[in-house]
DNA sequence: GGGCCATTTAAAAGA
DNA sequence: TAAATGGCCC
């Protein structure tokens, strides 16, 4: 397809934006689905063959790797992959982490720098806010690592950096002085309190990240900031960037856009302020407006055809984000149909509200005729620990489901042991991945040695993988707890990885090699009960590495330099200024003088090319190694992505609202739309909270659902929930925009539906038949409950997450309600297969239909205890009550009785003290049927597991 | 050093 | 409710 066949599909306002004049910096305001991404590619196309902008000239930015990649395709599409690949097309931290590794020593850095994840920060801080721990007690203040982190994150993203808080640093009163016995005063010296200690700890985490040559995510945006603030020939190449998503730019990444764009002075951006939900990750709407102070002939221009909704969904939507009266007016019109109205239904229970969108997602699917697939559901969460109870009744009713953003890849802790040893071999002074990779596997080096170790290390100005390594050659002494004999299984193993790595071996063979090395599949069988899904996990790691080494489009080929190619030469043989040199001069590592500015502009640009050559040219071939690209494709993917697994495509997605920005579903459904969750209780801005259930709502193309329980289970007990003032007013304003009934997919509804999806509507006799299948194979989700029951312990349908998770294998506490189905559930399908569990250095041979309930010492000294004591004791009656009702034969045993199980033939109920704390449910035959996993026979864990049991990567459901 | 238990605490969004 | 922490014991 040609550019110009491409404009024939634009509408008006569409094609105005493409058409724009590329010199005159352009604001789009685009509602959703109007289209803004074919805009974008459309004017990057228009821009590089109407306008002769060469594509490396071009920067296109985003703020997710989906984003980007779905521009990459389109783009690909429009002007093919030559020239798609050579615009720099990224998310800000990809753009300028390559920036980074080019230029580092232009900031001060060496360009192998680790990207330090979110995790290790947080460790970083932990440490070093105990340090104030007794200091704050004494005030009386709590400071929790997350406000710290948030703080300091924020700070960054207002472009503070630490160099500006050391000064205040120095003002040498001690804390809490200032304050004077004026009780008003008292407050506000704590927040000062806080305030010192944030800077302080703002300042040592820098300064660790420095000495580990790394960079946590807001660095790389701040140090990019610097390296195009200080040195502005680096974004000579630019002649026009265009941001997507600008209304989510903090102020950092608009300074950024400012610099790269500080030549050209061309900018596009695509915003939209009624989708500005970031903002409690500093994210400022305000940066529309200071866009057109600082480019003072900026034009604006509104998107507002929708293409994606029935209409009804877009007035549902518009009648709650136009609640907001300080916002700019802006609407949206569309061509669809009408449709049914979206849904919103009041329910008892969590339990209820989930089980109705369960049956509600079974019931369309056949009423649709097959139109509708499990892929086309989507539900949207406020946050992600609503899903349990959604989860599980989707697996109750057998419909496949997957967690969007979920659980990230790269945090697993499989892969990043593995990246922990690869982190090292790259950038030896990276302490974190030092401290994971020395007892992995477990080889007796524990915290102490280890500090041990990073203090030798620091007291003899060395890595400390060369302090190991030193111990192990006898070079330098052992340290205390002695080590030496320890490394044998690691420095011979590092020697030789490293030794691949400088041969250039690719990185998916260095994984294998190590995993080889480290008995890694051994480790985890040893230690994870749910070893296979890690090993898989490491797989995947593999293909992943793989990917990367066929050359994903990088953002740049690496040896050439960005700029005019008639300078060429120049730039060529200024390359040969030797390195060294400079770094002598202290040129490379000296930040310019001020002086220079407005004068000399002619020798000042002289000099940055010398920089800038003698800092990249030379070392291109150590700076990307095959290494060092994985690494950083690693640290920047987040997300499931890397899978591209083709069956999510069939399951029902569950997601945070967060999470759907930029995407849509045929049918979209909402729950818990209820005070203190939209909006949620610890939002700062309401209006914020308004815009992001309005996002989720126009993520729908045509059904809408929005539901609320009147009660919820929230901190572990049961708390009565209102509905949603967004939806209480919209509702004032319009009653018409909500119907509580579901829409019956008449004729005319799938005609509708057939429409907006593009999908060629199904037969009358199929649909019958679909219908006829349903009403056959289904019964009332909670009528036919399982549990039969006045009691309110069994009155709902019973919690099936506990039962799947424990098969997953994993063991946990069960409520009685789970428990009673469970025994009732194996005794239908009787095994006799046995589980061994330890409890305090005892193995138990437990038969699988036998549940285990923890009570709490009959003591109870304390307030907590006698809670648990009473609750327990009334499950045990509920528990006993209900199983006798179904001749379920039940025989209580305590504490050290439990031995005895193995010889029952029955169902039995143990109940022990926790002195003796049985705390684990085998329940093998409840899916063991179904080939899944089963558990293990071998070691369990006792208790609460206190390492994450997810579903592995690319689901795996049961 | 690491396993195990009891007690405490926290509960949002993402690159 | 379940994850994290802290103390105790081997």
């Amino acid at each position: 397809m040609t550019t110009e066949d491409y404009l024939n599909t634009l509408n008006a306002a569409q094609l105005r934006a493409v058409m724009h004049s590329p010199d005159i910096p352009l604001q789009i305001l685009a509602g959703p689905g109007s289209g803004k991404t074919k805009v974008l590619t459309c004017r990057i196309a228009h821009l590089i063959s109407k306008h002769s902008i060469s594509p490396q000239s071009i920067c296109a930015v985003t703020f997710t790797n989906k984003a980007a990649n779905e521009m990459r395709e389109r783009l690909t599409k429009l002007i093919g992959i030559e020239q798609t690949n050579q615009i720099k097309l990224g998310t800000f931290h990809a753009i300028c982490s390559m920036f980074l590794r080019k230029y580092a020593k232009l900031v001060g850095l060496d360009s192998n720098f680790t990207i330090c994840d979110a995790d290790e920060s947080k460790n970083i801080i932990k440490k070093l806010l105990k340090t104030y721990r007794d200091e704050l007690e004494a005030h009386n203040i709590v400071l929790a690592e997350a406000t710290v982190i948030s703080r300091i994150s924020k700070a960054k993203a207002k472009g503070v950096t630490s160099d500006g808080l050391r000064r205040r640093e120095k003002k040498g009163i001690s804390r809490g002085e200032g304050r004077t016995a004026d009780g008003s005063l008292i407050e506000q010296s704590f927040a000062s309190i806080i305030d010192d200690v944030v800077a302080e700890i703002h300042v040592d985490y820098a300064a660790i990240l420095r000495r580990n040559n790394s960079l946590d995510f807001d660095d790389l945006v701040l140090f990019g900031k610097q390296l195009f603030a200080e040195h502005p020939t680096v974004s000579r190449w630019c002649r026009h960037i265009l941001v997507d998503e600008f209304q989510d730019t903090n102020t950092t990444q608009y300074e950024l856009m400012r610099h790269i764009a500080a030549t050209s002075r061309c900018v596009t951006i695509v915003g939209d302020p009624d989708q500005s939900i970031y903002g409690w990750r500093s994210a400022e709407v305000e940066n529309l407006a200071r866009m057109k102070r600082d480019l003072p002939n900026t034009q604006q221009l509104f998107l507002e055809q929708n293409y994606r909704s029935t209409a009804s969904i877009i007035s549902c939507s518009l009648a709650i984000v136009s609640q907001d009266k300080s916002r700019t007016p802006k609407t949206l019109h569309t061509t669809h149909p009408t449709g049914p109205t979206p849904v919103l239904r009041s329910l008892p229970y969590e339990q209820n509200e989930s089980a109705f969108l369960a049956s509600e997602i079974k019931r369309l699917v056949a009423y649709s005729g097959g139109m509708l697939s499990w892929g086309d559901f989507v539900i949207l969460l406020r946050y992600n620990s609503l899903s349990r109870s959604i989860e599980s009744a989707l697996q109750k009713e057998g419909i496949p489901n997957r967690v969007l953003n979920g659980h990230k890849f790269f945090e697993r802790l499989e892969v990043k042991d593995i990246l922990a040893y690869l982190q090292l071999l790259d950038n030896p002074l990276y302490v974190p991945a030092f401290m994971r990779a020395i007892n992995v596997p477990s080889r007796g080096i524990g915290e102490k040695s280890v500090s041990e170790l990073l203090a030798t290390a620091q007291r003899l100005g060395l890595s400390p993988i060369e302090v190991v390594e030193k111990i192990f050659d006898n070079t330098i002494p052992d340290i205390k707890p002695a080590v030496k004999r320890k490394l044998t299984s690691f420095v011979p193993h590092i020697r030789r990885s490293r030794t691949s790595m400088q041969k250039r071996t690719r990185p998916s063979d260095l994984i294998r090699d190590l995993l080889q090395l480290l008995n890694y599949e051994g480790y985890l069988m040893k230690t994870q009960p749910d070893w296979e899904s890690r090993w898989d996990n490491v797989q995947e790691l593999i293909n992943f590495a793989s990917q990367v080494e066929m050359g994903t489009p990088m953002l740049f080929d690496s040896d050439q330099p960005e700029d005019d190619p008639s300078e060429g030469e120049e730039w060529n043989s200024l390359a040969e200024f030797d390195q060294d040199q400079l770094e002598d001069d202290g040129i490379v590592e000296a930040q310019r003088p001020r002086q220079a500015k407005g004068k000399e502009k002619q020798t000042e640009e002289r000099y940055e090319r010398h920089i800038l050559v003698s800092a990249s040219a030379d070392c291109s071939a150590i700076r990307d190694t095959p290494l060092r690209l994985f690494l950083q494709a690693s640290m920047l993917s987040t997300g499931t992505e890397v899978q591209g697994n083709e069956n999510d495509t069939e399951k029902v997605t569950i997601s945070t609202c967060h999470a759907a920005k930029g995407l849509e579903w045929p049918i979209v459904m909402i729950p818990a739309v209820e005070k203190g969750t939209f909006p949620s209780a610890r939002a700062e801005d309401v209006h914020e909270e308004r815009r992001l259930l309005y996002v989720a709502c126009t993520r729908a193309k045509a059904l809408l659902y929005l539901t609320h329980s009147t009660a919820r289970m929230m901190s572990g007990e049961v708390r009565p929930k209102e509905l949603s003032e967004f939806v209480i007013t919209a509702l004032q304003n319009s009653q018409t925009v909500f119907t509580d009934q579901i829409p019956c997919l008449s004729a005319s509804d799938r005609e509708v539906l057939a429409q907006v999806l593009n999908r060629s509507s199904p037969s009358d006799a199929e649909v019958a038949r679909k219908i006829a299948e349903y009403n056959r194979t289904t019964t009332n989700p909670w009528d036919g409950s399982a549990v039969p029951s006045s009691t309110p312990w069994f009155s709902s349908t019973y919690n099936k997450s506990a039962v799947s998770s424990s098969v997953e294998g994993s063991c946990n506490f069960l409520t009685a309600r789970a428990a009673s189905s469970v025994l009732q559930d194996s005794l239908k399908a009787p095994t006799t297969a046995t589980t061994l569990f330890s409890t305090r250095g005892r193995v138990l041979n437990v038969p699988s239909n036998t549940a285990l309930l923890q009570l709490p010492t009959a003591g109870a000294e304390t307030a907590s205890k006698q809670r648990k004591l009473k609750q327990s004791s009334l499950q045990q009656t509920h528990l006993h009550a209900n199983l006798s009702s179904h001749r379920v034969p039940v025989t209580v045993y305590s504490d050290p009785k439990p031995d005895v199980v193995s010889e029952t033939p029955q169902s039995s109920v143990c109940a022990t003290p926790s002195t003796g704390a049985l705390s684990a449910i085998p329940v093998v035959p409840v899916n063991a049927a179904k080939g899944k996993r089963r558990l293990g026979m071998g070691r369990t864990t006792v208790g609460y597991p206190n390492k994450k049991f997810k579903a592995p990567l690319g689901g795996g459901g049961q």
